[in-house]
DNA sequence: TCGATTTGACCGAG
DNA sequence: CTCGGTCAAATCGA
């Protein structure tokens, strides 16, 4: 479990250093002459940087206090206080069978959050781009006063990794372009993505996408633009007592193989193309929208925290450069204990 | 043949 | 009861 955590730390760490950063080259921008959407772009990445660090503690913290046992390990897992994850998880240990009633109150406390993806035939989808996840459909559903019914899918590694990561997509009424892609629960599986702080294991993960991704992360970058705006609202509830770590990855790419560009079509029209909340910085050729984090963000900040416990944080961290949320309180206490 | 999708049935929450 | 979400058998397709 220590590992866990401290992959998970990592992640969290590295998004504030990440965000720290992209604040530095922000001040930076602010003395040259600088374009306004150079700096927008910035403060659209630190922001998305500090919401990924709070889903990630949010998320590990209703972990740790209600539902540890759902996340990783699928279902029916005794409490155990500190119990590890295995990670890569031993696949069939957990078993599960608590489907019905574990799987909802699960569902209730993972994160959430919503993309908003626009579609359009320039925006370089040559392929069926994909969020960097496999995903796989279970279901379709007309949803009452709206135009196009919605898509649900799940992790393809779901029950082989117990990866309970799923998402649901719904064409916009007003703007056809645009789909609606809420994410639920992070993923746990090892696949596809690559991770910068992960030793990526060497097993079958790293796929075309990534490439993709990858060859495509800057150039997605200048995409990046005004689309994209995040806010934060509601979010789970929870404290912050997350003795408890979910895998360190948030998932992996791996080609879905049958996600094809058949959004146009009437009955499955989502495109593949999200962006991942975290796996922003691995843009894929999509103008995303929006990003709306559903998670309990509001316990998350009236807890205290203290970022300055973190080792790693470097001596001239200093908050005055981000004004950003100047509401959000750094002092949770026990954040990195 | 096997994995993914489709689609009506089923179930729980409100 | 209604509706959203999921299951799972049938179907598709590589």
């Amino acid at each position: 479990m220590d590992s866990c955590w401290n992959l998970e730390q990592k992640t969290l760490i590295s998004e504030l250093i990440q965000g720290m950063e992209l604040a530095k080259q922000l001040r930076a921008h602010l003395n040259t002459a600088s374009s306004v959407e150079t700096r927008d772009s910035l403060i659209q990445r630190i922001l998305s940087s500090y919401e990924k660090s709070l889903l990630i503690l949010n998320w590990s913290g209703s972990m740790g206090q209600q539902q540890q046992q759902q996340q990783n390990f699928g279902a029916t897992v005794g409490v155990v206080p500190e119990s590890p994850i295995s990670l890569n998880g031993s696949p069939g240990s957990d078993d599960f069978d608590g489907r019905h009633n574990d799987v909802s109150k699960k569902r209730k406390t993972m994160p959430r959050w919503t993309d908003q993806v626009r579609v359009s035939s320039e925006n370089g989808l040559e392929g069926p781009h994909d969020d960097g996840y496999s995903w796989r459909k279970y279901g379709q559903k007309d949803i009452l006063g709206a135009k196009y019914p919605r898509s649900y899918y799940r992790c393809t590694y779901r029950n082989t990794l117990n990866c309970w990561a799923t998402k649901q997509v719904q064409r916009s009424d007003e703007d056809p372009t645009i789909f609606d892609v809420t994410y639920r629960g992070l993923h746990t599986c090892s696949h596809g993505q690559k991770s910068v702080q992960q030793p990526a294991s060497p097993e079958k993960q790293v796929h075309k996408q990534n490439i993709n991704q990858q060859l495509q992360s800057q150039e997605a970058l200048f995409n990046f633009q005004k689309g994209l705006r995040v806010n934060t609202e509601d979010i789970d509830n929870t404290e912050i007592a997350f003795p408890f770590s979910f895998p360190p990855r948030y998932g992996s790419m791996e080609s879905s193989g049958t996600y094809s560009p058949s959004f146009i079509s009437p009955t499955t029209p989502e495109p593949n193309y999200y962006v991942s909340p975290f796996q922003m910085n691995n843009f894929v050729g999509v103008q995303n929208l929006q990003h709306r984090y559903e998670s309990d963000f509001t316990d998350i900040i009236s807890a205290t925290t203290s970022a300055a416990n973190s080792p790693i944080v470097e001596p001239d961290f200093s908050l005055q450069s981000l004004e950003l949320d100047p509401n959000f309180p750094f002092d949770m206490p026990g954040f990195f204990s």
